[in-house]
DNA sequence: AAACAATGTATCATATTATGGAACAGACAG
DNA sequence: CTGTCTGTTCCATAATATGATACATTGTTT
């Protein structure tokens, strides 16, 4: 390893905190140390401190460490900083009720989609779209939308650092050309959709959300699995539906609709 | 100020962190350094190191700080955490459908009571209880219930240490021997009913979830408003709806629901 | 039972790291 | 232009973080 990163130890402490997610939701501190190349000692005091804080929880049995429950009051302070959450919601609800199909909002967080909140298909078949996940701007309809309705100086930034485009499944985008002009066609069009590009068998149709100023706050989005998205009558229908819905939210958080050229 | 508190930076961290809170989302750095008695170096340095790895955000144009977008994957990190949030989803989702109240789902966590997962009632008068909200352990049915079945030794070292109990409304206990007949009677009836202890108002139905261990887990609770809680028709209804929700739960968890004296 | 191999935890001298006062750089109001 | 707020940077000093080592438990293997 090289010396090159120096660690304060609050980034040790964040660092730490970040292995503690879905997939791996308890760990041990010598496990943790060897994961993340930390002295166990080290890993040990920073679980200390972060314990007496409700960040961490020991397994008073196993002494294991998982996430506490202190983050289930960012959860609540989260809807404080991210009002669409709150405000969003009776639409998302709204539009699943019309279309039967899963609904997630969605907002750019650095290089990524990050999915604030959703609202499960109740179907048998249907998409998951979980709170967190998180997705590269190229890859899947919520995420060019996103990239489509950015704040355009953000946008040629980002299309032009692009280096290596990820394929996700053999539809994903991997030409940044190709991806320039899929992004002009959702602006004219409005909204985005694809099929397959970030999860195989998934489609989604995705609309953006606009606050006063006219800058993208968001999209709503439909995951509809590809059975469904397939058919162009029901298609069609989640079209306009996802529209309206992300109008009328669009109205509420303050945008203005203008015809047509609304926007700069 | 006396000097008996030594903080390392962790920890001042932390406590940064824990100032993002719904009631006020945003904040500067020497105001944060004002309110905390840091310096506005040390914030401006802790904030930086947390901006770096997304658990905070700053607005770029009125350079304020605010919450980061990874706490989202917290939120859905949780979920693996305390599976029963995902388990009893359903359940929760079922017992609001039958009564029409907000249903939530809490567990204990240092000396509060925590809410976990919440549904709310669709009626125009409903009780709101949001993911995260608090109280201590005394005050309010889902707390009495959650005190009443936890483990018999931590419930007796809870009471003894137990100091002052504030009071929210002019029903919340005040006197730990009727507190702790209360509990007696909450273990005999297999649920808590209490009207207008926490909040003004405001009546709960609260019953235990248990693990295959017999081991408390979490209290199912309905937040109904008092007009309605009055009723003692629908009251009724409510309780026998909450209990056989969270027996299904309990069952569900991994819990053999013996007859009578199956705990110990 | 006994030896073993894991674990989480405590200690301590060393050196790296955090600290806060002061200065700087913008934004905004009068 | 001036005064007063911001957020941010600098730097010598002092306090804090560090990891090797040892210890205490636990569960497993022999």
């Amino acid at each position: 390893m090289e010396q090159t990163e120096r660690s304060n130890s609050i980034e040790k402490a964040l660092r730490i905190l970040l292995c503690f997610q879905a997939e791996r939701p308890s760990w041990g501190v010598r496990e943790l140390g060897g994961h993340l190349g930390f002295s166990p000692a080290t890993v040990q005091r920073v679980l200390q401190t972060l314990k007496t804080h409700g960040f961490v929880a020991q397994d008073p049995v196993t002494r294991r460490y998982q996430l506490g429950v202190v983050f289930y009051a960012f959860v609540h302070a989260l809807k404080g900083t991210y009002p669409i959450t709150r405000t969003g919601r009776p639409f998302l609800q709204q539009l699943m009720a019309d279309t039967g199909e899963t609904v997630h909002l969605n907002i750019i967080e650095g290089q990524d989609r990050v999915c604030i909140d959703t609202v499960e298909s109740p179907q048998a078949l249907k998409a998951s779209m979980p709170i967190g996940s998180r997705s590269p701007l190229y890859a899947g309809g919520s995420s060019k939308c996103l990239l489509a309705f950015w704040d355009p100086e953000l946008r040629e930034r980002y299309l032009q650092n692009l280096s290596a485009m990820k394929p996700f499944t053999d539809r994903t985008v991997t030409d940044p050309e190709v991806l320039r002009r899929e992004l002009e066609e959702i602006r004219r069009r409005g909204y985005a959709a694809s099929l397959g590009e970030r999860n195989r068998g998934l489609g989604s149709l995705s609309a953006p959300v606009f606050d006063h100023h006219g800058q993208l706050l968001a999209t709503v989005s439909l995951a509809i699995p590809e059975i469904r998205y397939q058919d162009a009558i029901h298609r069609n229908f989640c079209v306009r539906k996802l529209l309206y819905a992300a109008r009328a939210l669009s109205r509420v958080m303050g945008y203005e609709s203008e015809e047509a050229t609304g926007r700069k």
